[in-house]
DNA sequence: TATAACTCTACTAGTTTGGTAGAGTTTATT
DNA sequence: AATAAACTCTACCAAACTAGTAGAGTTATA
């Protein structure tokens, strides 16, 4: 299951992306529209920033903001900021690779097959849900 | 991720699944060849025999082993014993289902409709992966 | 009847999750 | 220059979960 905070994370960029031509919007809005701890959303937006996801303007008119095109964000890179990696097995991913002590040979592991072409599937499908894709899909504006 | 049990779970089946047709085989044995802790593993297949995906005889000569044909245990099944839903979120889970607080309308969601495809597409994946044809698959006896 | 082997309950250290609290910094406006 | 709006950062915390360990109990076979 993905964590609250990957899934409050979509939420808060599903809601920007809605509303991207509006120029900042305040945390505390969002906060109260899409039910999210505050406090705790005030984190998650943090990190999306230093992962240059979206910006922020201080001050008194600030707020948080998409600055890449709609297009160029994924749920898989969203995902993957909060709660790390898609695949289910350590032996199965890219960044997060580790070897399974009990494999003898890795290249014979029917498990790891199974597990390796769930993980590409996973990878396809999450990349391929665009955050332009997912605001076009969604009608709750 | 799956959890260890789950991992140790798949790998103790594909194990028995190669020794089919031995008898019951020892739970110190398992763990020893497949490196896992024996206590754990005990639980991991009392747990497997509650469910009835594999069946054991106490006393001198017993041990574990499975008795339902491989091609009717699919790997769906074990992860979701240990680590509950296969779905990303609880909102498209059939046995788990929990409503977001923050949706409005279910129905419109654009986050839901990636994640339904996604644990559709996983339930496949994992479905048709039986342990007949994982231990086809597997060249590791 | 001895003992091999599974069964069951209880405990535990460490990590992760989902937060909360509060002080600090920056910037627009007056 | 002062003020207040708004983001930034560090620290803390309770509860749940993970990955085990320990040990006594039960059952069946030789």
């Amino acid at each position: 299951m993905l964590s609250k905070k990957a899934k409050y994370a979509i939420n808060a960029l599903v809601y920007l992306g809605h509303r991207s031509d509006d120029g900042p919007i305040l945390i505390s809005k969002i906060a109260e529209d899409e039910n999210i701890p505050q406090k705790f959303l005030e984190a998650i937006l943090l990190k999306l920033r230093k992962e240059q996801i979206l910006n922020s303007k201080k001050g008194r008119g600030g707020g948080y903001f998409l600055t890449r095109d709609l297009s160029t964000i994924n749920l898989a890179e969203i995902i993957r900021i909060f709660d790390g990696p898609l695949a289910l097995l350590p032996c199965v991913t890219h960044d997060y690779y580790k070897k399974c002590e009990e494999c003898k040979d890795e290249e014979k592991c029917g498990i790891r097959m199974v597990f390796l072409n769930l993980r590409n599937i996973t990878v396809k499908h999450l990349k391929d849900a665009t955050l332009e894709k997912v605001v076009l899909m969604d009608g709750n504006k």
